[in-house]
DNA sequence: GCGACAG
DNA sequence: ATCTTGTCGC
């Protein structure tokens, strides 16, 4: 079964596990005639926010006549003891494969969850690399703020298929309203995407488009990421380790909020204060041409402050700042250019 | 039914 | 993020 479980070393990048195959192993565990919740084999992989994730991935096993004869994904229902969401013929069979296992289902289609069977044996590889962030984070809160420069680059990712990931790099010149340079690259994504752990699913091809255009020596002194940076629950979001990753300065900016609330003081219309445990880490900004508002916190190498001064500088036309809006675009458009 | 956890 | 029909706005 080779090495479960992350391992990594105090500096670098730690290893990734394999999580398809994690939670491949522990389903197997469950006993014929036992049941379980999507909960408990998130807390067994480390971390009850994979919950969603392994509903979907069961399902996806569930669906695959090359897996659903291998896989006990019945074993598996809701924390309510419903049985798993999807077609009423799908919880038929699921409701079928528990019964032959003198399992009790209920006509309204649910099991009674005294029995919650939950003795996984597992190394909790999402909690290891929890703990990574936790430890490395306090490494990238030192800054020396610079000067709004006139070129601000972005990095975003499409997908051209579930596991092929399209990273786009632009850079724009906010003076001239113009692009001055772009690139791509296209890497293999496995890790799946669990809020909090975005990190060790898009950062590897965020670095590589940034190191090929380090290489061809045009990278701007700035660059926004998609995503979060210390506005994370355990202030490492995919922007902090873009940062530090390529000792870049970077900004992580969202469209939606991962964690931090609105400080009640403040009454500004275009930038409030996010805070997190009584910490400052990010702010809410508005545009008054949109209805949506952004989510921004500093990555690496700037203030919260000179972040929200670069981002406001670089949004104008559209719902996301121009050099994000113009990676989006072309990211995508490669991605689909690639899936035909 | 509601709230909700980046992409 | 991606998958998609119908819907809305410039």
């Amino acid at each position: 079964m080779g090495s479960r479980g992350a391992t990594e070393s105090y500096t670098g990048w730690p290893v990734i596990p394999d999580l398809s195959s994690e939670l491949r192993f522990l389903v197997k565990e469950i006993p014929c005639g036992q049941v379980t919740t999507f909960g408990a084999l998130a807390e067994a992989l480390g971390d009850l926010a994979a919950a969603r994730w392994v509903a979907t991935q069961l399902a996806q096993w569930r669906d695959d006549p090359q897996e659903t004869t291998n896989i006990p994904w019945f074993r598996v229902v809701r924390r309510n003891g419903d049985l798993a969401a999807g077609a009423i013929v799908q919880r038929q069979h699921q409701a079928e494969r528990l019964v032959h296992e003198g399992i009790t289902v209920s006509t309204s289609g649910r099991v009674d969850l005294a029995v919650l069977w939950n003795a996984f044996h597992t190394a909790q590889p999402l909690k290891a690399l929890a703990d990574w962030q936790h430890r490395v984070a306090p490494v990238a809160q030192c800054y020396a703020d610079i000067e709004i420069p006139r070129v601000v680059a972005a990095v975003d990712l499409s997908y051209s298929s579930p596991t092929q990931a399209v990273a786009a790099y632009v850079a724009y010149d906010w003076n001239r309203a113009e692009v001055v340079h772009t690139a791509t690259i296209t890497l293999p994504v496995t890790f799946p995407y669990i809020p909090g752990y975005l990190t060790f699913r898009e950062v590897p091809a965020m670095c590589q488009v940034i190191e090929h255009v380090r290489r061809q020596g045009r990278l701007a002194q700035v660059i926004l990421v998609d995503g979060t940076g210390r506005l994370h629950p355990r202030r490492f979001g995919v922007a902090v380790a873009v940062g530090l990753m390529t000792q870049c300065s970077t900004i992580g900016v969202s469209k939606r909020r991962l964690c931090g609330q609105p400080s009640p003081g403040e009454s500004s219309e275009e930038c409030v204060s996010l805070w997190d445990q009584d910490e400052r880490l990010g702010a809410q900004l508005r545009h008054p041409a949109f209805r949506q508002p952004l989510y921004v916190s500093p990555g690496f190498g700037l203030s919260i402050d000179r972040s929200i001064d670069i981002v406001q500088r670089v949004w104008q036309q559209h719902r996301l700042p121009e050099p994000q809006f113009e990676a989006d675009k072309l990211s995508r458009a490669l991605a689909r250019r690639m899936h035909k």
